[in-house]
RNA sequence: GCCCCCAUAGCUUAAUGGAUAAAGCCGCGGACUUCUAAGCCGUUGAUCUAGGUUCGAUUCCUGGUGGGGGCACCA
């Protein structure tokens, strides 16, 4: 519809002499602005020559009659067109939504393409870390809004098994004897390593022998620990994204990528990269950014070599990848400015596709920083655990653990969510745990809520039909309308928030009219036609709901 | 020192250059013997600062102040 009118504005702008109209097309903030409202005669006004009215007037004489679906079209404030639909429109839109309920919202805009979405990317051998939590849940819901425009989308997850920090890990286990089966064990382990790392010059260096050993794969012993941890930690992020609602199509780990990646830069000296000091740089002056290293004076690969080497493992095994998506905490962005402009000079396929690197934000309580390796230990897993405790407490129509599970899981992501992606986060477990207000149970809940009145409808023989609707639309009916604009704008804005906003503004609408209207009357005329439109409501905020990542319960 | 990001109500956050800046929390006050009260209704309250561009600026540009991040052998 949005576009629709976008095309005939366009067209009656340059019957009227604009050479390159330069307008948009919105839905007003005010519902008395119509269903859609432009600013074309604001901004043609100046280079016609007249009056933002007079270009506005004219707007509307041309356009009068031509838009099938429109019922009138009106000329407000300074110069604003604005449009309001017919009343089948609405009633239609439900039809559509009750027939195809699946399909609502979906989009063709990038079947084209293959994304390569890599998110998540923790170190292995510690807990997961509440940025990568944070992580996982924005490129979930990257990999969702991909979806739904058609793309084939592949998850990725790049986790670190070898480096320092998993040697700090296997050093503290033997110094702990923790149990590397134990996942707390492990925590606990890397916590000894990190502070003895940092204070006691003598274990220091006993750790940078043993990242040394590990990388060489020289010592039985320290590898087996090493082995054995890795497994743990990898059991448990299965776990872990199994309650999240996530999975991933491939992993590939530091270890990987390493030597690869080392080989492809040392034979790349003298063309993209140059021994400075010994080491191998990119002078990434060049291009405006700054150098970094990419092999150490003493041979070692850095990051930038190992993800070097990973983006050729990506690409055989996804060759007709289209574009890549790399998800991190944004203390990372300048790192990927120089690591992008080094691998297009090193990979023509690199050169000719796009290259993206999305920052998260850094999430901190409201009692203060946390951080694993300082031993104020919230994880990830802990801030899941206290949410599903409150969940349960909570919980009243259902007592299934899965739907606890995704009610602390929806609560959690809500909260990640609602913010533009890559600012930062302020966490307050209190008004996570309470679930009041805007949050991921009030959407739920409101699901659930139509759910039940769905039920009592059933059980007094009313049937959804769109024959009878009540003279004018109501208020959510207006909003249903923006659903697939607003799944658009978030995947082209990269604002997965755009959805959230839009969906807790749904469920505040279809509460109001609950509030205001029986539904489930079967002495109301019009019941069959609220019924219809509450199950709407509901599949629209289920879609949301699944683009969030986040699961729409029929009871609670 | 250089570079990047940020600054909106008491708090946490929204707002493709557009109309009266939108919510929730907190506070205060309501409605309901009626479909799920995790709900609904009412109410107080905000664009860091000085300029600039624009018909129009929270949004774009410049300076200032305050905060966060980054800047060669960590990831």
């Amino acid at each position: 519809m949005q576009q629709e009118i976008t095309t005939a504005v366009a067209a009656t702008l340059k019957a009227l002499g604009v050479a390159e109209p330069h307008f948009v097309v919105e839905r007003p903030g005010d519902e008395a602005h119509g269903d859609y409202a432009t600013n074309a005669a604001l901004t043609a006004a100046k280079g016609l020559g007249k009056s933002p009215r007079a270009v506005a007037e004219e707007l509307v004489a041309q356009l009068s009659g031509t838009l099938p679906r429109v019922e009138s079209i009106t000329i407000a404030g300074p110069g604003f067109v604005n449009f309001t639909l017919k009343r089948a429109v609405f009633a239609e839109m439900l039809l559509q939504i009750l027939q195809a309920p699946e399909e609502w919202g979906r989009s063709h805009s990038k079947a084209n393409e293959t994304v390569l979405i890599e998110y998540t990317s923790p170190n292995l051998f510690k807990p997961l870390h509440i940025g990568n939590l944070v992580g996982n849940i924005i490129g979930e819901s990257f990999t969702r809004l991909f979806e739904y425009a058609g793309a084939t989308v592949k998850r990725l997850n790049y986790p670190s098994d070898i480096g320092l920090t998993v040697a700090k890990g296997v050093w503290g286990l033997r110094s702990t004897g923790g149990d590397p089966s134990n996942i707390d064990a492990l925590g606990e382990a890397y916590r000894t390593g990190n502070h003895a790392y940092e204070n006691d010059a003598a274990a220091k260096a006993e750790i940078d022998a043993v990242n040394r050993s590990l990388y060489a794969g020289n010592d039985p012993e320290l590898s087996d620990l090493r082995a054995r941890g890795i497994a743990t930690s990898r059991a448990r992020l299965s776990e872990l994204c199994e309650i999240l609602g996530t999975h991933f199509d491939t992993e590939i780990f530091e270890s990987e990528v390493s030597e690869l990646g080392k080989e492809i830069v040392k034979s790349a000296v003298g063309s993209v990269f140059e021994e400075s000091e010994n080491a191998i740089v990119y002078k990434g002056e060049k291009v405006g950014l700054h150098t970094r290293v990419f092999v150490t004076s003493h041979g070692l690969p850095t990051y930038e070599a190992k993800d070097i080497g990973h983006f050729t493992l990506k690409e055989a095994r996804y060759p007709d990848w289209t574009h890549s998506i790399i998800v991190t905490g944004n203390e990372q962005t300048e790192y990927f400015k120089v690591l992008f402009a080094a691998m297009k000079e090193l990979f023509p396929t690199a050169a000719n596709r796009i290259l993206e690197h999305v920052p998260t934000g850094f999430l901190t309580l409201t009692t203060g920083k946390m951080s694993s390796r300082k031993g104020n230990v919230l994880t990830g897993e802990s801030l899941l655990e206290e949410l599903m405790e409150e969940a349960s407490e909570r919980t009243t129509k259902s007592h299934d653990p899965h739907v606890t599970q995704d009610i602390a899981v929806a609560a959690l992501k809500y909260e990640i969510l609602r913010h533009s992606t890559g600012s930062n986060i302020i966490f307050d477990k209190e008004r996570a745990l309470s679930f009041e207000g805007d949050s991921g149970p009030y959407l739920q809940y409101t699901h659930a809520r139509i759910a039940s009145v769905e039920e009592k409808a059933g059980a007094v023989s009313i049937a959804a039909d769109v024959g009878n609707p009540p003279v004018a639309p109501y208020q959510v009916e207006r909003l249903l309308m923006a659903f697939p604009e607003v799944i658009a704008a978030a995947l082209a804005e990269r604002a997965p928030q755009q959805v959230v906003t839009y969906a807790t503004t749904l469920a505040s609408a279809f509460n109001r009219f609950y509030g205001e209207e029986k539904i489930a009357d079967p002495a109301d005329p019009h019941a069959p036609y609220k019924l219809a439109l509450a199950r709407a409501v509901r599949h629209t905020l289920k879609n949301a709901l699944w683009v969030l990542g986040i699961k729409a319960p029929e009871a609670m």
